[in-house]
DNA sequence: TAGATTGTTAATCGATTAACAATC
DNA sequence: TAGATTGTTAATCGATTAACAATC
């Protein structure tokens, strides 16, 4: 998601966490949070918290801080969390099963309505109480459940073909798990999730500090 | 992963899914390919893709492009991706199911060695051809089998603890996707997937281009 | 050779951090 | 009041983009 230009996705993501964290302070019963003990617990700078949500409003009070119920209901309506917005999951992997089971691994309660699946043995039956359809159903649930945005961990590829379909059925955004690169038109909301990246990344980091035996023999560095 | 200081981690992000699209082009029977068609097909600018791989050496010939199968090489190489490191996964919930069968989902071979869950249902079975241990085996598997990196599937309330049990036990990279911050010593590299926040952007981006009945009345706005 | 494309430098842009006056 | 902590401005830092000489 490339586009919007008035608040960076960044910072968005960084909202996400200090509401994933707030409700946690929430639940363990505090009622108030300075961006000092925030940052401490969600692994920020207590400056970069002020800041992100001065982007908005000031919800903190100077010399208290923050109030953490009212800071949750603010931030839950900052990112447009309270929209009950129709979300479609296609693929049922494991991968499309562990997000049709939302509750502990998503923060954000999606509202689900409906699953596709090409395979036979599949459809008819269900998951968290909704039935596995057939994806040549997938344009006529999407506009008859007004589903809004769709979840894509089918197999890379058939991403592209589903994405396709998807929006010209009405969709306003993609959550795409299949490891590949889609396109979309510039109206559509595209977050690609890059499951590999981050493995990529700690066997970066590995290779640097290996010692030892395994020692890499290391490739030209810049500078 | 907030140390290394030498390339950053949005560069080695990038590098993955160049890697991901080179060793497409391969299977498509590709030899040759420059950075502007490169960008055009993984969505980056051209410059971006060149600047990236000049830090670690010159791989392309000018006027010419990249060969594939040499620059396949050298990435995987570059993200050290040729190392063998013993990887074990913690938590068999679909998640970890999904990541156990690695090979279609994340596009880097990992060598999965042991796997762990509490359930003692599930001990005893196994996934992929690995059989579920139970998690008081923690520390005991990480050392016989010499496992360097740990992939953390729990629920979120047993994540800290089982990261900190597998760091003593001599681990040194984790793979968090548990919704919860956990924190790791210095020398220790950290990954946190934050599946929610994918999600959260979608829903700050439909509720910012809302249209019809539903909309939304504005936040104060920054600017 | 002419056209294409790299590697790299310079210019721009944006994000993070530091610091502090305002104020609860 | 004194201490704490916000919201915000200014300084720093880093990443992206544009542009181009080098060269295959």
């Amino acid at each position: 998601m490339k586009r919007d230009g008035e608040v960076s996705r960044v910072t968005i993501d960084r909202l996400s966490l200090y509401f994933r964290e707030l409700r946690e302070l929430y639940r363990e019963g505090f009622d108030v949070i300075s961006s000092d003990s925030l940052g401490r617990r969600a692994g920020f700078l207590p400056g970069q918290i002020r800041k992100d949500l001065a982007k908005f409003g000031e919800f903190g009070k100077k010399g208290l801080g923050y109030n953490i119920a009212d800071l949750i209901r603010n931030i839950s309506i900052i990112l447009g969390l309270h929209q009950r917005i129709n979300v479609a999951i296609i693929g049922v992997g494991n991968l499309g099963r562990a997000l049709a089971g939302n509750s502990k691994l998503i923060c954000i309660n999606f509202n689900l309505v409906a699953i596709f699946d090409n395979d036979q043995e599949k459809v008819g039956k269900s998951l968290n109480g909704i039935r596995i359809s057939g994806v040549d159903c997938l344009e006529a649930l999407i506009k008859e459940r007004n589903i809004q945005i769709a979840v894509i961990t089918s197999p890379a590829t058939l991403a592209q073909s589903v994405a396709n379909r998807a929006i010209a059925a009405g969709i306003r955004g993609i959550w795409n798990f299949a490891p590949v690169a889609i396109k979309v038109p510039d109206n559509i909301a595209l977050v690609s999730e890059d499951l590999s990246s981050g493995l990529a990344s700690l066997y970066y980091y590995l290779s640097k500090t290996e010692i030892g035996p395994t020692r890499i023999n290391g490739l030209p560095r810049a500078k």
